[in-house]
DNA sequence: GGCCATAATGGGAGCGCTCCCATAAACACA
DNA sequence: TGTGTTTATGGGAGCGCTCCCATTATGGCC
């Protein structure tokens, strides 16, 4: 592992201009350049990101916040789909990301990990807690952070997420369209912000529609294929003729409840969700889904984070990445 | 963000005290370990990573190498629990990682952020494929590194593995002493070791029975479960009578192949799988499958790691976990 | 009390960069 | 040729630690 100070002098020239062909500074002579590229190519040099973070330029090192109880989800493809993202604008952007998938327990150690280690150009937080207490402590840092996700009441930060409550409801307002009059609604985790938000679509679309929403119409599954199955079954006594599910991987769950209790979709029952996973339509019958694009919501979330991190005092943004519904056989 | 120095000063020590204590250095008389450490939860005080780690100390962060075209797998329930189980353990001792998913194109710079970087204590690669350059480069340094899977020829470093090749070969052998003759494999990519060591496995339970191989009945899939349904397609027309699939996830797509195609599972045609993923237990028929423990192999990791790291010239270690074969009844 | 071994503490040097200011080279124009 | 201005380069200081050696306190024992 060579030098600024080694490739300085096997190119003859000083460790700072070494240090500016690096960072690209434009105050160097062409020729000084060439030379010390040279070089660098030939000893593969790579400066070091350590020293020079602690000297006060950047790591090129965002953190990737995944607050716990998900992690279980990450057989949701949702996850995966956006680490991916996250993961690949990284790299076209020569970043790298370190990943925190946080754990009770130990929230006031990663707090301090990521705020205080001092190696963090940003940090990006997905799928928040309501109050989750590692995500107000970002937020009252002065690290720059972006949110996935809805933004937290009272504070200002940019944020990434989808139209959760006009997706739900326009699809829910779909189903009351083809007739369904009892619709119910299998919920993500309480905690979650966009559980709220798709459950407020749910409950807009029908009482837009005068009709009322009865008290057992409401199950929270938890984005899980048996939280799906075991809400769906809690459901059947309940004589509805429509489910909107959350998220795929719970109307996947439900799909099994609902074979089991030999109920034919759509026939006895129309399904409905949220997500458009890659097997949604390869499910029998074919899922009707709120396409949602993980990978938009990383790259877009990589790409305001390096905003801000080159404009500390640019307004603050919100971004919305559009949703469309994909009505396929199962309604 | 306070520094060293500047508890030094509150607690009315040097700096190098201050250090001894944060580095639980016995040489510190106990009311002053007390009196510092007091001051350190008061201010909160971390020390910086950055810091520590040009100095020559840990910066506690690990590399977690998930080479490319894997990402797309991330579905398999497979990853998620491997990457679940090194964060967790890391975590748990104090650690943290920094995540890459290789891509195409980008392996030089991979290779040089990760090892020149000068801020990882370890790497721990996971899914290699055969001769990869990440792999390989990571290999010829000199930075402490575990291998999950398969130990490439050639190189004396860690790793932990399931015993790929007797876990399929018990499985099939199963098969055989249920009385099937006529058994295909859906294989993982060729270009994965333990892809071939299951294929291995096959053959060797197969032609120790004296059973003839027939050409087409090893077909490659490539761990999804689109790769499953296709592959089993290609199968239907060879009147097997058994399938060992390479993983849960092609299982689940040849299982709505069959299904699609008419047959009776397990009564005319029996599936075997690998992996016990969550839903293997739930699927219709439940899944017969090899019960590996992806939450092992990453915590074994990390704590190989750990051992490597504090002691550089202990001798090279390879750990088998268990496997064992859930019967179901897909067989 | 004096002496030595040991325990405890302090502070310099240095890790490899960036930032900033000083200086040197190049170029313009009178 | 000189002066001023811009362009290019050099080198000191310092980021916050660890490591090492020097120094000082503490205790044991004759």
């Amino acid at each position: 592992m060579p030098t600024l100070e080694e490739i300085a002098k096997l190119a003859g020239v000083s460790r700072s201009t070494v240090s500016r062909v690096v960072n690209n500074d434009a105050l160097v002579k062409d020729a000084t350049r060439e030379r010390v590229l040279e070089i660098i190519q030939q000893v593969n040099f790579q400066p070091s990101t350590v020293a020079r973070r602690l000297a006060g330029g950047r790591s090129g090192i965002f953190g990737l916040v995944i607050p716990s109880g998900v992690a279980q989800l990450f057989t949701d493809p949702y996850f995966p789909g956006l680490l991916q993202s996250v993961s690949v604008t990284c790299n076209a952007t020569g970043n790298n990301i370190m990943l925190w998938l946080t754990e009770r327990g130990h929230e006031q150690r990663m707090i301090n990990q990521i705020l205080n280690n001092g190696l963090l150009d940003g940090v990006i937080i997905s799928s928040m807690d309501i109050n989750d207490p590692i995500a107000t402590a970002i937020c009252q840092s002065q690290i720059p952070f972006v949110i996935i996700g809805p933004k937290p009441e009272g504070t200002t930060c940019d944020t990434v997420d989808v139209a959760n409550i006009e997706a739900a409801q326009e699809m829910v307002q779909g189903l009351i369209a083809k007739g369904h009059r009892r619709i119910a609604t299998i919920s993500g985790p309480v905690t979650k912000m966009e559980s709220q938000h798709r459950i407020q679509g749910y409950r807009q679309a029908l009482t837009a529609a005068g009709i009322e929403i009865g008290p057992d119409l409401i199950v929270a599954g938890n984005f899980t294929e048996n939280g799906g199955y075991r809400a769906a079954k809690k459901l059947i006594p309940q004589a509805v003729t429509a489910i909107f599910t959350a998220s795929d991987l719970m109307a996947r769950g439900a799909y099994r409840a609902l074979n089991e209790a030999g109920l034919q979709i759509p026939d006895d029952i129309a399904v409905a969700s949220f997500d458009d996973a890659p097997f949604a339509v390869d499910m029998t019958p074919a899922l009707t889904t709120v396409q949602q694009s993980p990978a938009q919501l990383g790259s877009t979330a990589v790409e305001l984070l390096l905003e801000r991190i080159e404009n500390p005092s640019a307004p603050q943004k919100d971004v919305v990445i559009p949703t469309t519904v994909q009505w396929r056989e199962s309604v």
